[in-house]
DNA sequence: TATGAATGAGCCTTCATTCAT
DNA sequence: AATGAATGAAGGCTCATTCAT
């Protein structure tokens, strides 16, 4: 039930043996993720990632093969950060209402403190998803989520606390959504409405309205 | 009560007198629309537009200035391109019930209908904002729109069909953010759920889900 | 002995008939003049030479044919008047110290006064002379200058308050130097030794110097 | 009593290290040498200098930062050079009239060897110094020369074999002046006087004229 | 393992020039 | 006589990638 320490590879190199090497790799993934999400991966530069990484421009291409593998690589890491730490939230152990509502803040909180992830998942629908198609496992990945989901729904329904016939699917893409969405879209948002999205009293009220949505729609 | 059709123009150049002008600078700025939609501001290229545009490289420049210039542009010839047609919905006329729901539908098949508006604005986003703020604008521009949810809101309350306490400005997030989430993520999710998301039955049953969110939540 | 009206001419179109046509060819010389001048050849713009003569940039070519030819008109003009100044000057009438000090004054304040004639000139040397040897008349039109100063200095050597033997080609080219080169140079020259050089007193002080040298020079 | 042989450098970018490298930068600037000095800064073509130098148009901006930075170093190179080879001249150790004589014609010599000197001069001019204004040391450079004028000055005045009251400055603008002028404007030259300027024959006049000019000028 | 140097394709932008009215 | 619109070639500069050590 735990998190799985498979680490998602992408990358065609050797895994590195040494400790100093494998360092480096750390630092270039790191660079490569700030980069990658504050620019685009068009606009991202791979000199710049060198850099940030305070590793030669060649370590880039020993470890990843090429910008497109890197970026694969990233965008994997990334999505396998996030689904750890949705499994630890162990929410199956919880009475159906906390459970919703632990998963909606938490999908509210991660975003707004991983904006890069938000971003790498702008990008990578913006190529219409070419490099996660070849990604073997990321389907699988998602599983026990839906599962989770489904499970909390079932027995909301069962114990009568949640309205009957909610697919958990569009259920799932409705909860992310409203977080990701309000993150995403800070910038934008932000000019439009003129108000600050992101202080701590900004998020707590979006996370008190978001909560009050999906809780309110399940109501039976 | 309608915004005036005003076309929010952000171009440094004069407006192109003869009729020819005019046209060759729409067909510059449709293509420039699609390819900076499906490739991003970065990975957009100026010869890619022109040859689209069938018009000379040049003329980009004479009429728009640079890249910069033209994708603000764009944006702005975006933003208040469904802000006009959201102005059309004339969901004041209408009880709050089904003014909600036109907003909520409007939102979603807008949105599925515009995907080029949903990758301008991540790109946006991805650029914090910094092209729009050049914009002078826009601002104006969602004023009346978060106006008319404000009375619809007050009205359902006064009636007794909504709950009170509502946030317009959190529920308007909310309502665009489940549909944009869902064109703008839809390659991901696609991949990641394993279904197909643009299909016109997904789109339907997106649609029912998001009015039973938004409706269900907003029962008293 | 006057200065000749001849109009030195270069461009392939006919002479413009009308007043309205001649006073644009005017506008466009006079901008092209100020263009050339003050960015080289390769750095003006046929554009800026447009804007800055109020006329449309069609006309340039219909008057002038093209860029090359435009320079060429504009150099033979800037000779044509510099002679044409130097020939008012009927230094022939005054005694050989005078007609010296003269032809020596004259030079500096010339250049001093018409830096766009010394950057054409600086100019068409860095093309090693080419559109120059294109045009028929230069070489006339220096003629008589040299015979001028070839009939001072013998008439200063018959008189004895010149020395004899010395050659008109050379002295010329050294009285010119002194004041062309001064004006020319004047930038790096006023960084590299930190004054002013162009100031009211600083091209006095030249002047007298300038006299200094050649007509001490001249002592027998 | 000698000038320090410092390379007076403008370049941003770090000095390479390797030999490789430093064979490539050296190849680099004399190309640019060439084609600045024969084409003029905004006639010049990047494209054409990384082909002369043999080597990647990209390295021209890694080493030098871009087209306007070359330039200044380029130029500042020259006058390093010329300076170098000025100092070398030991003319404090001669006879006043011996001095200056070595004076005049290391002047006129250096010009005839090195017309892109003077192609370098007088499209930094046409800038209007802007470019030389960003290198500091150049007003220093010449210091020691116009020290060194100063004295062989004071020493002929005292000597009784020089007029007394030359101001060094004046005098060494004038020495510069008639070999660059001759130098710089010797197509346009040519073509009014209708002579060779450049043989050996030509050049031997031009110099002994020089000569005569300066030292009959500083007769007593 | 790591690095400095090099490369060629391509990108944004500009220019002199011509077309059509 | 004059003009607005258009064009193709090229120019400065940058990028991802590879070579040689």
């Amino acid at each position: 039930m735990n998190a799985p320490s498979q680490t998602v590879e992408a990358s065609p190199s050797p895994r590195p043996a040494s400790a100093r090497a494998h360092a480096t790799r750390r630092r270039i993934l790191d660079a490569a993720l700030h980069e990658f999400a504050s620019k685009g991966f068009a606009g991202a530069r791979v000199d710049e990632i060198a850099a940030r990484a305070d590793a030669n421009k060649r370590m880039i291409y020993a470890y990843f093969g090429n910008k497109d593998a890197l970026w694969l690589t990233v965008l994997t890491h990334a999505y396998a950060a996030k689904r750890a730490e949705e499994n630890a939230l162990h929410v199956t152990d919880l009475p159906p209402h906390q459970a919703m509502a632990r998963l909606v803040s938490f999908n509210l909180r991660y975003t707004a403190e991983h904006p890069e992830f938000v971003a790498l998942l702008n990008q990578e629908n913006l190529h219409r998803g070419a490099y996660l198609a070849r990604s073997d496992d990321i389907h699988d990945l998602y599983l026990p989520l839906l599962d989770t989901m489904r499970a909390v729904l079932d027995r909301g329904a069962a114990e009568g606390v949640f309205r009957a016939g909610v697919d958990p699917v569009q259920l799932y893409i409705t909860i992310v959504g409203i977080g990701h969405f309000y993150v995403a879209n800070q910038f934008t948002l932000a000019q439009i409405l003129d108000t600050a999205l992101m202080t701590p009293q900004a998020l707590e009220e979006r996370d008190a309205h978001c909560n009050a949505v999906i809780l309110g729609y399940l109501r039976p």
